[in-house]
DNA sequence: CACCATAATGACCTTCTGGTCATTTTTAGT
DNA sequence: ACTAAAAATGACCAGAAGGTCATTATGGTG
């Protein structure tokens, strides 16, 4: 089903082995990435993508099957590596879920968004349909384990009487809800008129927690 | 700049005037809607939208300049459409907003969901960046007039005590957040795990202006 | 009924682009 | 240096799909 790298069965030839290849492939999944951000999958043509990595287009096809199978490995790799920094740590000792929200995630938030990485968001929700296992691979890695943490913590905070019961605990999505708006926002209007993600999540922390004090 | 219609400029001809010349064009929008709600623009061949429409590719080309106009004028007439559905109404007196938020709301959302306009949404969505001026059509016709009826009653609601000041009336699209989250959710995930739009509405409006009582 | 303006047709053309492969270039081992 | 394996090339192919237009069908009008 797939390909990815055919070059891993031993070194025991003559040709040239190389670390240029891998960086050949670089190139290609980095090209990639930056093609269909920008034109989307059936706005971006293979001859492009090498172009942009500075290689012939045959090229492209000796690492990747076709271009259905770029697209995802590219993102696949792209999301995997991203979901590295999970790392939100604890609340500590006495602090509010509201504070620890604020602590953790804003700056998770701010981060993602100076990176662009909510283009790849978008990019996954306009062209999910039409790759349906990439959706699934998303979710599965980007947005289940929030969800997942987003349940533990509103619990948390349901339990401590800080935030109205039985909602985010139930619906944690509901929680996103302005990240996932944010991305589809600022990837329609955000040239006219952009939205502040982290600036927007701060104020709906504060309209679910409600005040601190 | 525009085709549409070539025939208004009188009919002072012979040959066949007939509304049969408005029900193709009827039944290539219908049959244009369709095939790209199911397959996006680059997913959807002209000839498929005429076999639908049970005419000739030719005919297609004899309404609509090109296939993004056919696009463009579909979506537009839709959302022009779509939008006649406005008439909210006003709280009666010594409702909450909350209240009245639920009662008014939360039917159209229901109404939308059933009717797959939310596919619609999603389309425009998918697509928005690809066809700038439609993006901006349909915010202009289907979601600020939303911000604005938002702002309004957020404003009453803050006055009245009711909500956390200075959130959602500054930034209204929190309140649609969770729409458009449904919209994209389903559109992505909704053959496994299908969100109620309306209920999440409703988890979401309690959240945010607290238990009723 | 004959006429003709208009609607409709569908074969055809053209362009575009995903994908291939014989050939050439690169590099490592001898 | 020589050689062979592997990487890279880019001219080429095939099919798909957008768009055209000479031709045919339709149905008011005189």
């Amino acid at each position: 089903m797939q390909k990815t790298v055919l070059a891993k069965p031993a070194r025991r030839g003559r040709g040239p082995s190389s670390a240029k290849t891998a960086a050949t492939r670089e190139a290609l999944t980095a090209a990639g990435l930056a093609a269909f951000l920008e034109n989307g999958f059936s706005g971006t043509r293979m001859s492009d993508v090498a172009e942009r990595a500075g290689v012939a287009k045959g090229t492209a096809y000796l690492h990747f099957e076709d271009k259905a199978a770029l697209f995802t490995e590219v993102l696949r790799v792209f999301v995997r590596d991203a979901a590295g920094s999970r790392a939100i740590g604890r609340p500590h000792p006495g602090e509010t879920t509201h504070a620890f929200l604020r602590r953790t995630l804003l700056p998770v938030v701010r981060d993602v968004q100076a990176n662009d990485r909510f283009r790849v968001l978008y990019l996954v929700i306009a062209e999910g349909p039409r790759f349906p296992e990439l959706a699934e691979i998303y979710r599965a890695v980007a947005i289940d384990p929030v969800l997942r943490l987003v349940r533990i913590y509103a619990k948390r905070a349901e339990r401590r009487g800080e935030l109205c019961p039985d909602t985010i605990s139930r619906l944690p999505v509901l929680l996103i809800a302005p990240v996932i708006l944010g991305a589809v926002w600022n990837n329609l209007f955000g040239r006219d008129d952009p939205l502040d993600v982290a600036a927007m999540l701060e104020s709906y922390l504060l309209l679910v927690f409600g005040a601190p004090d």
